[in-house]
DNA sequence: CGCTACGTTGAGTGGCATCAAGCGCGGTGG
DNA sequence: CCACCGCGCTTGATGCCACTCAACGTAGCG
């Protein structure tokens, strides 16, 4: 069974087997288990392996001297939490645990080795970033200009779709580990407010929420509602750069 | 005299005259002259070439389909517009310029010879990019918690800086070539609001803006008011990593 | 069985948007 | 040289979206 990043990976490049197993192998080496709303890395600090996401949710955040706390992102199976440590020593933000987490920690020469040794997997990882910064600006553009309706609309495509990225959906349906005064701090709202707008999309029929489960039964709807467009995650095409003859 | 994107990269490594004559000479390659308010770049477009700001300001940005516009992005002299281009085959946003912009249109080939022999830039173009993205962070913090105040404040103090970084400012001061339009789309906020907050940090002498002069009399305090740490900019240290002997 | 965390609901308020009109200035053409 | 125009800035009036404060329901858990 791949990891949910070699899952991810390869939806951009095809990968040969060796490639995915050195992949694979790194994220089982030093596996962590952490609780829900603990700290992975704080602002400030200097890590110098990878975190790695293998289950639950995680974000990044950041929190003005006052206490507001800001959700930058928000970091799902497959994601790599600070591969930017390999240039930049020190953490301008944090990260955290939204749900149980368990994360592999990947040493960073041990990552190095594995992209020299594979440009593929440079490149891929290159892509993941790419994305990354991508769906960043995306929430920008969410948070400046949609209204707190289609905010969380678009927060759910989202995540929807980067869930079913890495195959964690089932049917119209996913896990949703996450608090609405999580989602209110992603969002730029209150976690009033949020519920508030919850009930109206329920009410609409364009999404349900029983106990972690989101089911999202007219996606198509959602997404329109929302103003969403895809074509930020990247998803859509299998990267014709990069063809593993597989050796 | 070095082009922008040398004085920036400075700060971060210590290029050699070599290095810097390389990266000097591509920018003086292919310069074009766009007036204000015109696309370099379209959504969906691919484009083959990098292209570098010598002067002048422009902007990522988004439109949604009702015409609601967010700037993503502010893009100074020295930044580089499209490095994603080398992965990720189409644009999925836009870039166009606030003000009159030149821009060095860098063939990708040409790029791609320059950082196979010096791997020095190639580190200082990965942690170009890499601020570029902190920087979007930081954006998000800033539309979805901090008043109106403090994120006029807030952007302020991120522009000058940027601008003191390739020495564009003259001690308190530098250009702000940019319509209160474009400072509404860029905070998510109305340019009526964005008139109203203009005047009361003039009012209370934490800026003054004549012509198209921005001028902080007193940063200290124009960063306490709008809550700014420029840790996320990692402008403090030359780069220990990337020493070069100059040749 | 009480505690705590999360979700829900109501009332009141305010920050910021919207609409609309007027001002100042530089550019252009008669 | 001046009238005209357009763009950007400014100001006022009005209203709504979302925040705050506060209380209560509910479910999981030690």
């Amino acid at each position: 069974m791949d990891t949910p990043l070699v899952r991810k990976l390869q939806r951009f490049a095809r990968l040969s087997s060796g490639e995915k197993q050195a992949l694979n192998e790194a994220a089982r080496l030093n596996v962590r288990r952490i609780g829900p709303r603990e700290d992975i890395i704080r602002e400030g600090e200097r890590p110098d392996q990878v975190n790695l996401i293998l289950s639950g949710w995680a974000c990044r955040y950041k929190q003005l001297e006052d206490g507001r706390r800001q959700i930058i992102a928000i970091l799902l199976p497959g994601d790599l939490c600070d591969t930017h440590a390999f240039v930049m020593p020190e953490m301008d933000h944090s990260i955290g645990t939204l749900s149980v987490v368990t994360v592999a920690e990947i040493d960073r020469d041990a990552l190095t080795t594995i992209t020299e040794q594979h440009p593929r997997v440079t490149q891929a990882l290159w892509w993941e970033t790419l994305v990354g910064t991508a769906v960043q600006r995306e929430w920008t553009v969410n948070i400046g200009q949609r209204t707190a309706t289609e905010r969380l609309g678009h927060l759910f495509c989202e995540l929807f779709l980067r869930m079913r990225a890495v195959d964690l959906t089932d049917g119209p349906s996913c896990e949703l580990p996450i608090t609405q005064v999580d989602l209110a701090d992603a969002l730029g709202l209150s976690n009033v407010h949020v519920n508030r707008v919850l009930q109206e999309l329920r009410a609409n029929g364009l999404v349900t929420l029983r106990g972690r489960l989101l089911t999202i039964p007219d996606l198509p709807a959602l997404k329109t509602a929302s103003l969403f467009n895809p074509n930020y995650l990247h998803l859509d095409r299998i990267g014709r750069h990069l063809d593993a003859t597989d050796e």
